[in-house]
DNA sequence: GTCTATAGACCGATAGAC
DNA sequence: GTCTATCGGTCTATAGAC
């Protein structure tokens, strides 16, 4: 009875409106609607207390619906987890896309560092254990999730062996070692620490990372 | 921690191995072992699997003893992580006073970063949740662990400064975002990630991380 | 009538505390 | 070994939109 796959001649008394602003159903709208709420909800909880912490009474709380109403959506905690890493997922996707094709390797992957440490300080990076927990067989599992990490994965690869042939990149250095290093400046817990100093600010402390991360601590 | 039995002594941590006939009462030889064993399974369990994953019944099960005697020895689950947080500390002032007191500072630092690394790769790094969580109040209350986080962070900042001055670190870096980078190398998830690509060795992939951390990303 | 969200009680398991 | 709180997840009954 129950058909997901939306019909669409769902509503009989809804005449087709112009194609201009004509859309699904109303209820699909608020359906969806809701399901950014929640995700959205999902997404800062989770970057402020991590998977374990977060409570999906808190969650259901925080978005204002019932958490009955929140298995509607999603199944369980782990997907509702995944969700919103897709979703960042895909906001990196978008900011990959905005970079000029034609960049230098080395600035368009300073620039995705940059990126990452501003969502991190701007509190909508979800933390997800490293090791440990349910979430990683959940996400593992997650083809929406895998296939994305695999396509950013693969577009800064492409970034990291092309600044090493033009001598840009520190040749020695394995391309996936300096991927897992990118991809760390999205978890850094010095832009937490640096914050939590109240000596500098947003852009200061982005600055001061990204320096250390590409021009080492040592002098030059 | 509350000492019962503990005799009148002037130092809290004394050494207490040599004086196999010292005065110590054969309980409180026991009682020692006993806080040694406790102490060093929750080391173990707090690095694989973190605060918040691991259950004091599971302390209890790896070291051999009644759930009920751990509560004689510490009377919640955050100080019993906080007495693996202090011995850490110990064994790291341990290991500042292994360093020749004469090296070249920047030696010093990478010394240390080194060690950090491969404490974290033998699995004895606990993992305290950098933010949240009932653990970093009652870090924040235990005396031990404050004046050790203390002393450790004076004598690298005493490094750090000298570093600086004689143009072996970046100047341009401010001593707190040095301190802190170092800090976050006992921590660092790219450590477990390479390891488990398992296309490295232990040892190479502390040097590639040293090397990222004081050398960057970029070609010199 | 039919469908769906809501509020809130409710259950089972687990873990910390004692 | 027991108590108690919490949390993930479920269920029911009511209300309202179509």
């Amino acid at each position: 009875m129950t058909s997901l796959a939306d019909p669409p001649t769902s509503t009989p008394s809804a005449p087709a409106r112009a194609d201009s602003s004509a859309k699904r159903s109303f209820r699909a709208q608020m359906h969806q609607a809701r399901e950014d709420a929640i995700v959205s909800s999902v997404n800062r909880l989770l970057a402020e207390k991590g998977f374990d912490a977060m409570t999906v009474d808190e969650v259901a709380a925080d978005v204002g619906i019932a958490k009955a109403s929140l298995y509607k959506h999603f199944p369980s905690k782990e997907d509702l987890a995944a969700a919103a890493m897709v979703k960042v997922l895909r906001r990196a996707q978008a900011f990959l896309d905005t970079l000029p094709a034609q960049g230098a390797p080395l600035e368009q992957l300073q620039a995705v560092a940059r990126w990452t440490m501003q969502v991190q300080l701007a509190g909508e990076m979800p933390s997800l254990p490293s090791e440990n927990s349910s979430l990683r067989g959940a996400l593992a599992e997650n083809r929406d999730y895998m296939d994305g990490l695999l396509d950013i994965s693969e577009r800064l690869g492409q970034w990291i062996e092309a600044a090493q042939a033009e001598g840009a990149l520190n040749p020695k250095m394995p391309p996936i070692a300096v991927l897992y290093t990118l991809y760390a400046r999205a978890c850094d817990p010095v832009l937490g620490f640096l914050k939590g100093s109240e000596q500098f600010t947003d852009e200061a402390i982005i600055e001061m990372v990204l320096s250390s991360c590409f021009e080492g601590l040592r002098a030059r």
